[in-house]
RNA sequence: GCCCUCGUAGUCUAAUGGUUAGGACACGGCCCUUUCAAGGCUGCGAUAGGAGUCCGAUUCUCCUCGAGGGCACCA
């Protein structure tokens, strides 16, 4: 009894995407809130193929979008690729799952074959637009006799199936909205199936995610208004409704449907522009997610712990890049040197190759751990790196460039090459760090003053890594060398 | 047009039938006698509007407005 109930109980969701390429943030987000409830109650995250549009499901746009879910860390454990005892798991092979269920319906008469044309059917829908009524349909091929059906059939006539809809409201329980209700008379005899025998998404979406027993169905908003017709669905199938929730869609600054037109929108375009994963899941998750207190970092395992559905916001949320980049950049800058490297040589090979040609790891890491607190993005790396990889410093920015051209530039260069002899090099941080607070008593100037043109001669810009950071990092006659050349700028 | 959902600052959000409605991004200022996109402090800035219930409403109810979604032989 007790193995019973914890079976019952068992929780199963789907991650159910359209494979036609990248994965927009917005699925990414419903894959994350799908996989971060399935691990937080301990239940299984399933990975299935809605593959019916077959000229968009392409191999390449399936591999692409696994690539995402991947990259943003959310294994799956049952499913496409992975197995189970409930597959397959790609609809495009579970025709003959569908037809039995179609055929079932029809048996019960709860479905009923549709011959009416296309070209009737845009005759109701144009009277109906004629005499200002909503459309629906008619129901001319409801009530059929057995014998005009087999004639029918016999003429090979085409037919779609629709589901007849009884007269019955629908209370459709979301956990994130409550009680949502709908009238009966909303709706109309719509199609399960179309004349080429292919279900439509609604009817193939409720027979997969019953037959895999699918506990709760965390999906957009978008599929709110659908979901009466899926309710009939499972009734007349006989099947347990499952749990909803519906989760508000991410909009762009404009609030509309954020779309290709406003950029960068797949979980590949932020990977390919230099976010991290864990900044983008974090980010994500708190578009419409809210641990209820002021934290805002959370690792995945954090996220596991905390995530429940009842901190699932109600409305739309606007998708602010210059969020996600402040938080990437403070996940840039606690990443490890080492960590950044292999995905720059990986995901950035081009330009890996191009800013870091024949260049040890060893020297290219100690490079990034220099400025990897200044990057925002990956590829910043590239740019800041140049001037400390590089023998040479080459000055882009007219503001640092003036701060050489002042006369406080001069005098603390000039003592810097004078006085060079006294700086410890070798000797550690601490004493790199003693001398170079000693130089505020040394040269009596504003610590913008001072500190400005040290960088800018060995770094430069005026902003950038800590003086000390510079001293230790790079090599004693290259320092010596662009002090010299600042100096005579 | 019909149906559904939503509505706290520019943006993401927290909160309670009863303190000056809290935090974060962005923006502005100051500090850090080591800069900065870091850290610290600080400023600007919100309960869409209107009724009602109540001693009291951002919170509950209704209306209006606004935004979004759905109404296909798309997914």
């Amino acid at each position: 009894m007790t193995e019973f109930i914890l079976e019952v109980m068992m929780v199963r969701v789907r991650y159910a995407p359209s494979p036609t390429g990248h994965i927009h943030v917005g699925n990414a987000r419903t894959a994350i809130f799908n996989y971060l409830f399935a691990r937080h109650e301990g239940g299984t995250f399933i990975m299935r193929l809605d593959d019916t549009d077959l000229e968009r499901s392409t191999e390449e746009n399936i591999d692409s979008m696994l690539e995402d879910i991947r990259w943003l860390g959310l294994e799956w454990d049952e499913g496409f690729l992975k197995g189970g005892d409930l597959g397959p798991y790609r609809q495009s092979e579970r025709k003959p799952l569908y037809d039995k269920y179609l055929q079932q319906l029809l048996n019960e008469g709860k479905a009923y074959r549709c011959f009416c044309t296309k070209d009737e059917l845009e005759a109701e829908h144009r009277k109906a637009e004629a005499e200002h009524r909503i459309y629906r349909y008619s129901g001319a091929c409801a009530h059929l006799s057995q014998e005009q059906i087999d004639n029918n059939l016999r003429e090979g006539k085409p037919y779609a199936i629709r589901l007849r809809i009884p007269e019955q409201d629908v209370l459709v329980h979301d956990l994130i909205r409550g009680d949502v209700q709908f009238k009966s008379e909303e709706f109309d005899d719509f199609v399960i199936a179309r004349q080429n025998g292919i279900p439509i998404y609604n009817f193939a979406t409720v027979i997969d995610d019953a037959l895999m027993k699918i506990t709760h169905i965390i999906r957009a908003e978008e599929h709110l208004s659908n979901t009466p017709r899926q309710v009939f669905i499972y009734r007349a199938l006989g099947f347990d409704v499952p749990q909803f929730a519906h989760v508000s869609l991410i909009l762009a600054p404009d609030h509309s449907k954020l779309s290709k037109r406003h950029g960068a929108v797949s979980v590949g375009d932020y990977r390919f522009e230099g976010y991290l994963p864990e900044a983008l899941v974090n980010y994500l998750v708190l578009l419409g997610w809210s641990p209820k207190d002021d934290r805002e970092f959370f690792t995945m395992d954090e996220l596991i712990r905390e995530f429940t559905l009842d901190g699932i916001g109600k409305s739309g949320a606007v998708f602010d890049k210059k969020k996600l980049t402040w938080m990437n950049h403070m996940y840039m800058s606690r990443k490890s040197a080492d960590d950044i490297l292999t995905i720059l040589k990986t995901d950035f090979a081009n330009q890996y190759s191009e800013a870091f040609a024949g260049l040890p790891d060893e020297k290219v890491r100690e490079a990034i751990d220099l400025i990897k607190g200044n990057a925002q993005v990956l590829p910043d790396i590239f740019r800041l790196a140049r001037n400390i990889v590089q023998p040479d410093v080459i000055i882009t920015d007219e503001k640092s460039q003036a701060v050489l051209a002042s006369p406080e530039a001069k005098v603390v260069l000039q003592y810097l090459v004078e006085h060079f002899d006294a700086i410890p090099f070798g000797r550690g941080d601490e004493a790199m760090s003693a001398w170079v607070e000693d130089l505020r008593n040394q040269i009596p100037l504003p610590a913008k003053k001072l500190y400005h043109p040290i960088r800018v001669a060995l770094f430069g810009t005026k902003d950038g890594p800590e003086i000390v950071k510079l001293f230790m990092a790079l090599e004693r006659n290259n320092i010596r060398d662009r002090l010299n050349k600042a100096l005579t700028q």
